[in-house]
DNA sequence: ATTTTATTCGTAATCATTATTATTTCGAGA
DNA sequence: TCTCGAAATAATAATGATTACGAATAAAAT
């Protein structure tokens, strides 16, 4: 996804366009893995020395509910991504000392043959976890 | 697993058997779900007013160090449960009601076909969520 | 330009978890 | 049973991530 289609996104919900907005959006486009919260805080800092962490949290959340972003936990931290381009549901592999992430395909609700009548299913978790070429 | 087996595996370790540990580990014992940190302090305060939290912590790492409890991370918290009677390796349906939980046997890593060349696996995580029988 | 309203700032509070130090308890051996 | 050393606990305090809130600001609608 790029920034514009982000953008786009925001405005056709009412959402205001603002300098701190755009600058979170673009620095997850510009880096295609999980970012934790701190970390944007850092680097938004450069521009908006006064950023809270309550315009941080306020926007990676209405981001991930709009489903710009996603999210999950790593070690304890949530940590945020851009929306893949891959059309679908997917999952990741994710590099435990880079961040970056690989689209699995493969999706094991597919395969499952587990007897699970009676069960309401509303979600499901599938993450590979592990070094990348580059961190291995 | 029961209390037994879960005290002598700790004593062929070397580990003392003490009151809060034995408390600890009758709590799960007694409940088949994932279980938050603070309602296993929760509980045992009833017996020892006085425990805190490094007790709880310390033990819960420590007994899931020595593979009698099982950890995962729920709504930012972590949450443990008694390991599993299922021999080997195997995932979960998690209520997200009432915690409790169904071992699935599936393992998608068994399943996948995906290209993962040159990445270093080391670990995978799947969990199904929604409401069992009971809570749905 | 003015008004309306969302958004941000600045800061403090909360919540889970970890760390610290003095004290207590366990349990092995005398 | 008693003593002793190691291990474990209690009683905080500290940390780190996240959330909350009132006042100030900025976007966009009129």
């Amino acid at each position: 996804m790029n920034l514009e289609t982000a953008l786009q996104k925001l405005k056709e919900k009412g959402y205001k366009r603002t300098r701190q907005r755009e600058r979170i959006l673009e620095i997850f486009v510009k880096q295609d893995q999980y970012i934790a919260a701190k970390s944007i805080l850092k680097e938004i800092q450069e521009d908006f020395p006064g950023v809270s962490y309550d315009t941080i949290y306020r926007n990676l959340y209405l981001l991930t509910d709009e489903e710009i972003l996603e999210a999950t936990e790593l070690g304890g931290e949530k940590h945020f991504r851009l929306g893949c381009d891959t059309q679908g549901h997917h999952h990741h592999f994710i590099c435990t000392d880079c961040g970056k992430t690989k689209s699995i395909e493969f999706c094991p609700m597919e395969s499952i043959n587990e007897n699970l009548k009676g069960y309401d299913i509303e979600n499901h978790k599938f993450e590979i976890y592990g070094k990348c070429p580059v961190c291995s």
